[in-house]
Order: C-alpha cells, then sequence, then structure tokens
DNA sequence: AGAATACGCTACATCGTTGTTGCAAGTTGC
DNA sequence: GCAACTTGCAACAACGATGTAGCGTATTCT
C-alpha cells in the first residue's frame, strides 16, 4: 500500500503519469465525485491499469488527493503568518493565499469527511489557527465582540468557497487579490448600508443620516 | 414512467409509503448521496422491490425528490411576497422560510444540477424573484449601492446554506427566527466593526486595550 | 364480504465498476 | 547499448447495485 507516496523513487517519466493523474482527477471529480476510474485514466490520458498500478485503489487515490490538497491548504494559511501578522494583513493573505489553491484543487478540500486521518488532523491544524486570528481579531477590534467566533470562520470558509465559483476562471494574479478584497470586505462589512437593519423598521431610503 | 406523480390515484397506504420513502430518500442521501437503494428502503421500513414499485428507477426517485424540494423552496419564497413587502420585512421572511424547508430538506436542494428541466425551471424563477428583491433593496438603501447584486445573492445563498450546517437540529420555530436573525444580519453588517477595513493601514483601532 | 390494491419475500438476470494478470512495445538512465 | 522500468492493451474474475418477475399474504375501499 502507500504507492502513490514516494516509497521508493519512481522514474521521471512516472512522477509525471503520477501528477497527471491527480489533477486530472481534480478536474473530474470535481465536475462529478461518483466519477469513475475510467474517466479519470481517460482525462489524463493514460490507461485504467496504469491508475490502478500507482494507486492500488480507488479509495487510496481520493485519499492521495485530499492529502496533497490539504497539505496545500495548510501551507497556503501558514504561509500568511496567522498567529504574528496584524490581523488585518493576515487575513487578507491568508484569503489570497487560499483562493490561490482552491481555483486549482476545489475538489479535493471541500470533500474532507472523516476519511483520511491525516488529512484531518491537518484541517483541524488550519482551524486552530483560523481560530487564533480571528480570535486576535477580536481583540483588536476588527471583529465586533459580540459575534461568535466559530459562526465567523464558517462564514469565512463560506465566502471563500463561494468566491471560487466565480464565472471565468482566470487564475491570473490580479485577479484573486480582486477576489480576496471582495471575500474580506463583505466578511467584515456584508453588503447593507451601514447602521443597525433589524433594530430599525423597513423605512426604505430617504433618510440615510450619512 | 412518472408513477410517483399522481399518474392513478393511490390507495391511502401507497400515498403514505410514497412519503415515506421520500423522506428516507432525503435522510439518507444527505448524509450519503451515493447511498443504494436498499438502504434508502431500509431507512423508510420497506423492502426493496416496493420502492421501485413506486418509482421507475433510481434516477426518477432522485428526481421527484429534486422536484419536490424545489416546490417547497418556490414556494417558501413565495409566500413572503418578495415583490411586494418592504424590502427588509421580506428579506427576513424569506430567508426564515426557506430555513424552515432546508432545515429538513437539505439535500435535495443542494443538489439541483442540470437533471429535471422543471426543477431548473423553478429555480431560476426563484432566483430571478430574489434578483428582483435584491434590486428593490438596493434602491431602498438597503443595500450598498456599489455592491454586485449577483454576488450579494450568492453570498445570501451560502449564509443560508452555512446556517442550516448548525449542531443540533432542533427545528423549533424560534430556533429559525434565532438563525434567519443571524443570517440576515451577517449579510448585511458581516462580522466587523463599522469603518471601511482595507483601506485603512493595519493599525488595530483607536487603543480598546482598556 | 369481496374485489382490488399493496406489500414482503425470494429468486434471477443484467450491467457497470473494480481490481488483477500477462505480455509486448516503448522509454529512461547509466 | 543494455538493463531496468514503465506503459498500453486485452482478457478475466469478483463484486455490488439495479431492475424484473412471481407468489402468498395483508390491507383498504365499497
Amino acid at each position: 500500500m502507500e504507492q502513490a507516496s514516494g516509497q521508493r523513487p519512481l522514474r521521471a517519466d512516472a512522477e509525471r503519469t503520477v501528477q497527471a493523474i491527480l489533477e486530472a482527477a481534480e478536474r473530474v471529480l470535481s465536475a462529478d465525485p461518483a466519477a469513475t476510474m475510467e474517466q479519470i485514466a481517460r482525462a489524463a490520458g493514460v490507461a485504467r491499469t496504469t491508475v490502478h498500478r500507482r494507486f492500488t485503489s480507488r479509495d487510496a487515490l481520493v485519499d492521495a488527493l485530499a492529502e496533497w490538497a490539504a497539505r496545500q491548504f495548510h501551507d497556503a494559511v501558514a504561509s500568511a503568518h496567522p498567529d504574528s501578522a496584524p490581523p488585518l494583513v493576515a487575513l487578507y493573505q491568508v484569503t489570497a493565499n487560499v483562493l490561490r489553491v482552491k481555483l486549482g484543487w476545489g475538489f479535493a478540500m471541500g470533500r474532507s469527511g472523516p476519511g483520511n486521518p491525516e488529512v484531518d488532523r491537518v484541517h483541524a491544524e488550519v482551524i486552530e489557527q483560523c481560530g487564533g486570528l480571528f480570535r486576535r481579531a477580536q481583540e483588536h477590534g476588527v471583529l465586533r465582540p459580540d459575534v461568535d467566533p466559530e459562526w465567523a470562520r464558517r462564514v469565512y470558509y463560506a465566502l471563500i468557497h463561494e468566491a471560487t465559483r466565480e464565472r471565468s476562471h482566470s487564475k491570473a494574479p490580479e485577479r484573486v487579490d480582486e477576489l480576496a478584497t471582495r471575500v474580506v470586505d463583505t466578511l467584515l462589512q456584508g453588503v447593507g448600508q451601514e447602521g443597525p437593519p433589524l433594530t430599525r423598521d423597513s423605512g426604505p431610503k430617504g433618510t440615510p443620516r450619512s
């Protein structure tokens, strides 16, 4: 077992094949989570038997995929120094980094599920870091004191996920910055006008009271 | 084809069986989208063959489920009068109604996909209504003028979806109101302190250090 | 009560997917 | 150039899920 993880040094072409399979699996499985090995193999431009040679089973393949994505995810968050940089800077940096990764590996990151314990461990670690960041943000007055940090984190995740569902997947760096700005803006400010909305009546416009 | 849709008047007990199957399918499929007919049948308390008697195929079952959920979704939105009530009232009402439905039928609503054209039509209609509501909200000064209405709608969907992922699924009415309040609050205000965050430097704030 | 309908159960046919094996041909690396 | 490695291809076995059919029994409706 564990053929995909560098058990023994693979030859150059074999290494490329593994990479091609992983990328194809990402693409195909994000479109249809129940896709067959045949579809994945065709998308990777290899024979189905070759896929089985590199990954002992279908589960092993999606496991490797999830593990690879989890590592990318972790690195994207960690490289933004979420527990040392100023909260707002770190928040933006984390957002941009994660978006960059998730734009290309959307499938493998969503389907974490209780499968690989290693993947769960990494995800929990990331949640821990995000939680710490949000706590610091709250102490620094970036977040409102009365919001549940857990809810804030989940909203944050959801916004990032939604941002990756944008039309026209141009992975250009400036596009990522634009998306990150929108995510952070929406997270902190929402989409409404200033002023507490629910405590006031439905009073339409007229008195924006600038 | 089309056995589930009242082709011919079913007997009372048969009608109940159909209902039980749909509810069980919702529960089981939300836990595992690739669940077997056997699992669904067991969960419904009937034999697998009975499921096949009521639904010609597996696809027909999930189709019926999606159609049923789409109708519920549509009714939940329409009954809030999204294009006549004051925007803020309508927004809250729509949120509460949709939450009420989705708390019990989360699976069938997420998996819309390009399957049943009727389902797609209903969903498009709902999106149309939401779009109109958000446009009116913008005109009434509830939404900021510079936000993309489409982005606002997607954020709205994501927040509702996230709210249904809460621990402890108590479908108590007051719980729904609490969730709806949180969703609308977060949508309009976000989770941050007042003031534009990204234009200012990382400086935490006016020294809250109590 | 009687006819129609619905259900559970068993058995069976079919199909698609998974995973394996062997061999020939092509590629890489020394 | 040669040995080791890798891939494609074809064939095969095993498995689970889907869908069908028949029969005996239970329920509903009138």
